[in-house]
DNA sequence: TATTCAATTGCAATCGATTGCCTAAATTTA
DNA sequence: TAAATTTAGGCAATCGATTGCAATTGAATA
């Protein structure tokens, strides 16, 4: 399909016998420019039906006021929300998203960054994808001297602007709250290891063990229990060890958690009297399942917000002052029916 | 914070003393090349780091390979998943995404599509706000060139590609299925009539009581209870009628049919033997509530696919052969628990 | 040896908007 | 009235890549 041909600045120019600049001038409201003819610009633009071509601007300009997001799934909550969150603050300064998904692919997710830096995009926003890697195409992010701003999932040994959760406090704060509705043999279900937030999780699992002297039992962690299938898997395992488990913190998501609660339901074992559970990520069903799950919310619309926010106070600060500044959002416990058996207030 | 300066073919021309659109050719690997310089040229290129700029690419071209999406909430399911299906099939192509959500409002959406217009997207891929109101923003996309498709929410009246769900029909099942099940006072949870899909399932739900010769009662028909909180609000009213009904469809969504779960619940009302409950949209949860819901599965990922499919076997037709194909996609209805008290093979 | 042809590569215009510099006219001030 | 300012608006270069056309070169053919 044929663009139509579309009228520039130079139909203008031409239309009204003026010099291009001079519609240029008026378009943008900026130099000297007699309050009469700009009307006439103006007036003449509509009727025209002129439309300004950001590409040229662009270009000419050196910037896209374009932001690049690469997530590893557009359509999984969390992603789909920080998004929402991003795309709400940036709207509102007159920047654009392109969005590309990984679909957890190391390779996907260079392609995409390097079609981004093509792209001459302002700001990459990225959440690394679970294969992992080599992260030179990030170097190759801030080589090309574009921001690049992490979150959730970083490759932390990059110095660049970070995004992030308190995972591991509250994490440990999930535990303990387990702990202290006396279940004593407490199972993590782990995600793969190299990417930090699951080291994180799992350190504030083996931490709140730790304080509350607690052995560490080898056999009560699972790894790679990150699908509903696969916790599942994992829970029908656990339960069947000789000395299973009273408690299971899911610590990959809360998809985990409903298989975990699945095929305790199925085999019969009650939740929370015989087995608590915990999840991550505060998924809607959480709250109706039955019973309700007890999980971490991770405020990712608002996530989402501190991310275009810290891009353009940066963006305002002098060069020479830039650090690589973190952010660290306190994820939220909410216990629910899963997790509570002392106390009867959850329901 | 500044672009450093990057590479340009220019660069590459110069370290090599050779014309820029040498280096050009060897970039696209067009016209003729010697082997050996191209050789040289793609080295030296990666030695510079050059990355090709897009902006004067597509500005010189006259095309941008970029997708312009307008949806109401990017962080919907449905429309995040559509948003998947689209960005894979077009991610294969080359072409990118753009992303802006309407909010539902209708002067955001006017200024969505109007950003895009300027970006000189290749095709602005649209579902309207349920605000609705004046559609002469749409026409400005097809009066600047720009392919338009239209997704579920459509102003038909809008001579464009559209892609749809057979909604009447599917709706019309629906119905069916809880006639069928014995419910004789089925109640309907209508959307916003401004908006052709929510037209569309009040008339299959008024051809089922037809074809069914069941009579319609106006008191059983609610406006828009559209959120769960509306549903719920809808539900407790429906249920105290001095004649209540035995069935609820809620057909704005699955949220709304939520609502009425948990009111009939609350109210020791018994599903599905006492009530039966269809939504829409097959959200996850609908699966692992207690009774499960019956719903209707849209297939939104196919959506995605089947849009910029669409658009790319548009974009070889020749102009002339150019007509407005509606593409409609037959959703699928989901029979669960609450809606199964015949058969009680669906648990 | 002269002519033709194909393969390479260079030149320069182009896409549309922006902006530094400059001129001319209008206005103010001395 | 002359000089100094201000205001308005034109000229032309620029952003980086692409592409039609022309020029050069060497090989092949008559």
């Amino acid at each position: 399909m044929k663009q139509k041909k579309r009228a520039t600045i130079y139909d203008i120019a031409k239309k009204l016998n003026i010099a291009a600049s001079s519609v240029s001038r008026a378009l943008n409201n900026i130099g000297n420019i007699n309050e009469e003819t700009r009307k006439l610009i103006l007036s003449t633009a509509t009727e025209l039906k002129y439309k300004r071509n950001t590409l040229a601007s662009n270009l000419r300009k050196g910037q896209s006021k374009t932001i690049g997001i690469v997530v590893p799934r557009i359509n999984q909550n969390f992603f789909s929300n920080v998004i929402a969150g991003i795309e709400e603050a940036s709207y509102q300064k007159g920047y654009n998203l392109v969005i590309c998904q990984s679909n957890e692919s190391h390779v996907k997710e260079i392609q995409c960054v390097n079609t981004l830096i093509n792209q001459h995009v302002d700001c990459i926003v990225i959440s690394v994808s679970a294969e992992g890697g080599d992260y030179s195409h990030l170097q190759n992010v801030i080589d090309s001297g574009i921001q690049l701003i992490q979150f959730d999932r970083v490759a932390s040994e990059l110095k660049t602007l970070k995004v992030l959760n308190d995972t591991e406090q509250v994490s440990m704060e999930a535990v303990s709250h387990m702990i202290e509705q006396g279940y004593k043999r407490i199972a993590l279900l782990e995600g793969p290891q190299n990417l930090d937030i699951f080291i994180q999780r799992k350190a504030g699992y083996l931490n709140a063990l730790k304080k509350n002297n607690m052995p560490i039992i080898n056999e009560l962690v699972v790894e790679n229990a990150w699908t509903k299938e696969l916790g599942a898997t994992a829970t029908r395992a656990l339960l069947n060890l000789p000395n299973p488990p009273d408690a299971i913190f899911a610590s990959t998501s809360d998809f985990s958690a409903l298989g975990v609660l699945e095929v305790a339901s199925a085999m019969g074992i009650k939740v929370p009297s015989e087995l608590g559970i915990c999840g991550y990520s505060n998924e809607a069903f959480t709250e109706i399942t039955s019973p309700s799950i007890t999980t971490i919310d991770q405020f990712s619309i608002y996530m989402g917000k501190s991310i275009a926010d810290l891009y353009f106070r940066e963006m305002d600060q002098e060069e020479s002052s830039r650090t690589p500044i973190t952010i660290s959002i306190k994820p939220e416990l909410i216990i629910r029916a899963s997790t509570s058996r002392k106390t009867q207030s959850g329901k």
